[in-house]
DNA sequence: CTGACCTCTTGTGTATACATAAGAAGCCAG
DNA sequence: CTGGCTTCTTATGTATACACAAGAGGTCAG
């Protein structure tokens, strides 16, 4: 339902039909309204009294607002697990960026990027901290417009691959802060992602914001 | 509705029927059920399906979980407030906490619960992150169950107050490394919140959590 | 020709009725 | 007496019908 809409093409600004949705799917107004009311729970939708619900459009305050914040999530992420990583935990990790690099190497985007989301996972997991985990994951839905991954441009592929490099070392030897300072500059990636971000608002089909 | 159902006397696991709960408003069950669908988005009911809505128990887990990441976020809000805060901003910040003293040396824990929460909102203010901020909201909402502010033990409200001191001062001066600490200090007071919480997750009625 | 008012259409908000599955209670067999 | 099965109740999930408000379009007056 929700990629079914955001796979979809859907701008922000367009609006939701209840009647149309539930004719699409096949289903009653009543579950379709229901639908709608989640996405807006969601974020994605913004609904007006006696109006409907529109596709969120953010504004490039709030859009930096969340990438501040996410930033401030994963860094907490990367640091909690490099206090609290078990020994069991820490070699697929590392196994795991080994592994990435082939696709560095091989400019496979596709692949890179399923990586990098379980790369993301493992340290969330790590960090032993489900709310905060819970958190990051609806940022990053609530992003997913803008957020269409920028490692689809094999160039930050290495860069991307390097940042990571710095995550799992200081992961593995336990340093908290610059596990912490890795995944914020990571996050970030040396604040161009900000101009991603704007460049992604002033686009008339907003598709990429920022890399990983 | 929501200050309707928690103000009143619902404890954690107990069952919110659409048909009562339409009956009490004297409304239909559309809306009702739309109602408890926006208190399960805000987390603090859970819905099982076919099963109906159930008000949420947080686990000891869970619980620590999001004092850690409130503790998280209000440290960042304070250090982007040292960084942000205008000159306009920060009279009425010192003004604040000078009045709340009289609450303190009054015993008065309304007045000062009631400037308490101000003071933290004129941080988030000064943060200059609406998401941050909304993140803050939400958690407290949610934690609202475990959340009855220890303020009300007459006690504490010293020690709030000279933490919120420190919170001003590294404002004042700018010192956006001595906010966070200030801040994460404030909200975690020393340790003894988790103290708290394991004891209101005991209590067959939790009524106290963490001071501020 | 322009602007305001009226009407009509469209879609949201709400109520009610029906389908269905989960749980409880009662019954029967071992 | 106990355990399993059947039946029934109850509440959720879904569909449909009605009420009403907002916006669009047309018409009439100036």
């Amino acid at each position: 339902m929700e990629s079914e809409i955001h796979a979809g093409q859907l701008r922000p600004g367009d609006r939701i039909d209840e009647a149309s949705l539930a004719a699409r799917f096949d289903i009653s107004r009543t579950p379709a309204r229901e639908a709608i009311m989640q996405l807006a729970a969601a974020g994605l939708v913004e609904m007006r009294p006696r109006q409907g619900a529109v596709v969120a459009a953010l504004g490039a305050e709030e859009a930096v607002a969340m990438m501040e914040t996410l930033a401030l999530l994963e860094a907490e992420a990367a640091g909690l697990a490099a206090e609290r990583m078990t020994g069991p935990e820490l070699p697929p990790l590392i196994a795991l960026h080994d592994d990435s690099h082939a696709a560095v190497t091989g400019r496979d985007s596709a692949a890179y990027i399923a990586m990098n989301t379980r790369f993301h996972e493992l340290i969330h997991a790590g960090a032993r901290n489900d709310y905060l985990a819970r958190m990051i994951r609806d940022t990053r839905t609530r992003m997913a417009f803008y957020h269409a991954s920028s490692l689809t441009q094999t160039a930050r592929l290495d860069r991307s691959w390097q940042e990571h490099g710095r995550v799992v070392e200081a992961i593995r030897t336990g340093d908290a802060d610059a596990a912490r300072d890795a995944m914020r500059d990571h996050i970030l990636s040396g604040g161009r992602v900000y101009a991603d971000l704007v460049a992604a608002l002033k686009a008339p089909r907003p598709i990429a914001a920022s890399d990983e």
